[in-house]
DNA sequence: ATCCGATTGGACCGTATAGTCCAGTTGTGT
DNA sequence: ACACAACTGGACTATACGGTCCAATCGGAT
């Protein structure tokens, strides 16, 4: 019954609130965060909100498709022209830079969303997997890019580096967050650079 | 008012509440784990759960305490006698084969903590900060004996070697359990391992 | 046997929350 | 200008939750 707005007021009434329930949520959890406390940000109403969304979760579902959208893309945009070791390092500067400026609170929207609702909503979960392989699937470019170029030995396996990237973002990222200390981000991805480097040359 | 059990029964009722508060809060998370819940999973009712915990946030941190000490404690068991890559390999193994049996649900109970409450509850942020804290440091011990024992080359910075192979363990169990295959936490260990047994010669 | 603090059962309370309902308003196509 | 669907305001409901209270019971010390 519910869902499309159509119309233009209509349309932005439905992004007021997607767009206040993602930050809140990315603030505070899904949990802990109440339909009332978006319907404030938002300045909308019950009836706008279940007007456009069939209940919580259905939102729920809107706002990581929103957050992995805005990652993904994000990240693709920021990744599109990298080919060296100074690039992806300064996508590394740039993550690292990013969570100082917001004091290591948030983190990885994605991430969070993961490990809140990997286990009690498997929907969602699907979702947040899909998002984590295509996040995934954009550093293979890169690194495939790298490797094309000859920074990387040929027959590295580039997915299976791209999921290691991932998981030492995602850690150093919860990490940072857990600790306030951006320095834990840092390290991790330091390291991670070492071992992409250290793939120059065959065995 | 409340705390410290002053009978061996007050105290098994204590450990039963804080058991079945540590079980649930492990696969759903702490907000969505009611009290009534615990009560009914650990037999007790709600005056005895208000005897021994000022209220849930104190029920939370015991929880954290409890499950700081069970990870900690049973890794230091585990990497007690680590001195050598095959030792490393097989802990990183064990990591891999527990998910599996777990079927990728839960991951680390301390990251799953973290991610929920790093933003929301303070003290219990802080806990979760020297709970990394001292798992890393056990991680740098077994790269100190490591070092020592010539696999790693001397000048290496072990410190933040540990943090960054804590931020893998915890960045592939997150990305295991989202995806509920333990593969990830296998690429992300793996190419960890190999990192640090890149780091044997001088460059 | 008696006492007294430790412990327990469970009814009870206030509140916050997700979700419902409907009467009213707005805007658009004809 | 009319009709009709899209949209909105907000009161209302049911329930689940964290937390309180107090009378009853237990068990060790004297």
């Amino acid at each position: 019954m519910p869902e499309e707005p159509k119309t233009e007021r209509g349309r932005r009434t439905r992004e007021r609130i997607l767009a206040a329930a993602a930050g809140l949520i990315e603030r505070q959890g899904v949990e802990a965060t109440s339909l009332d406390q978006v319907l404030t940000e938002a300045q909308a109403s019950k009836s706008q909100l279940y007007h456009y969304f069939a209940d919580k979760q259905a939102l729920v579902r809107a706002v990581i498709a929103w957050q992995t959208a805005t990652v993904v893309d994000g990240t693709a945009e920021q990744l599109a022209g990298v080919d060296s070791w100074a690039g992806l390092d300064a996508w590394f500067d740039a993550l690292v830079a990013h969570q100082r400026s917001l004091d290591c609170h948030v983190g990885c929207p994605i991430g969070s969303l993961a490990a809140e609702l990997a286990d009690t909503d498997e929907p969602a979960r699907q979702d947040l997997a899909r998002a984590f392989d295509s996040w995934a699937a954009q550093l293979r470019a890169v690194l495939d890019r790298l490797r094309d170029r000859g920074l990387i030995r040929p027959e590295a396996d580039t997915a299976t580096l791209a999921q290691f990237t991932l998981a030492t973002i995602q850690g150093g990222l919860l990490l940072a967050k857990t600790t306030r200390d951006p320095q834990r981000l840092r390290a991790a991805l330091t390291a991670a650079g070492g071992y992409l480097r250290s793939l120059a040359s065959p065995p």
